[in-house]
DNA sequence: GCCAACGTTGGC
DNA sequence: GCCAACGTTGGC
């Protein structure tokens, strides 16, 4: 199994907005990097499971967890002129975007807020503390994975 | 293939 | 709102 790390602005859809989804499920649309898309396209697998990470807002962090329902397939947004994520450039028969369909399992107890992330040794190799690292979805290590989940229960600092 | 200009991301 | 860092674009 692998484990991975979704950033979302909750401005724009939010752990709470997937929870609310049907079957709480929604598909991760709108990703437009080709690195975040390659991992979506070609190494997520159903039954993965990610962490949901709200980005640009006031404690970003992470906030829940996710797992996989289906493996990559072409994200229809790019081919729609009124989506906020058309792209003229993706042609339907050689599709340039992907997506995964991704489900809420549950929050996380507490934020895991950046800052505390930033703070642990164990996690500094995490793409997420790396300078300038922009990637909206990145691999976790079963380590990192295991030892965020074992923060939920320290105090908040 | 280089690189300047531009747009976006995202923390602060 | 600011701005550093980065990816993309397009002229040459």
């Amino acid at each position: 199994m692998n484990y991975w790390l979704m950033k979302s602005e909750p401005s724009a859809f939010s752990i709470d907005d997937l929870k609310s989804m049907p079957n709480r499920t929604e598909h991760w649309d709108g990703v437009r990097n080709y690195q975040a898309r390659n991992m979506m396209r070609d190494t997520m697998k159903v039954g993965d499971r990610a962490f949901f990470y709200h980005s640009n807002c006031k404690v970003p962090g992470i906030v829940g967890l996710m797992e996989v329902v289906r493996e990559g397939y072409p994200d229809h947004t790019a081919f729609e002129p009124d989506s906020k994520y058309f792209d003229e450039k993706s042609d339907p028969n050689n599709p340039r975007w992907y997506m995964v369909d991704i489900k809420y399992l549950r929050h996380t107890r507490r934020v895991i807020s950046l800052a505390e992330i930033k703070d642990h040794a164990s996690l500094e190799n995490m793409p997420l503390v790396r300078k300038g690292n922009r990637l909206s979805i990145m691999p976790v290590s079963k380590n990192e994975w295991d030892f965020i989940l074992s923060l939920e229960d320290r105090p908040e600092r």
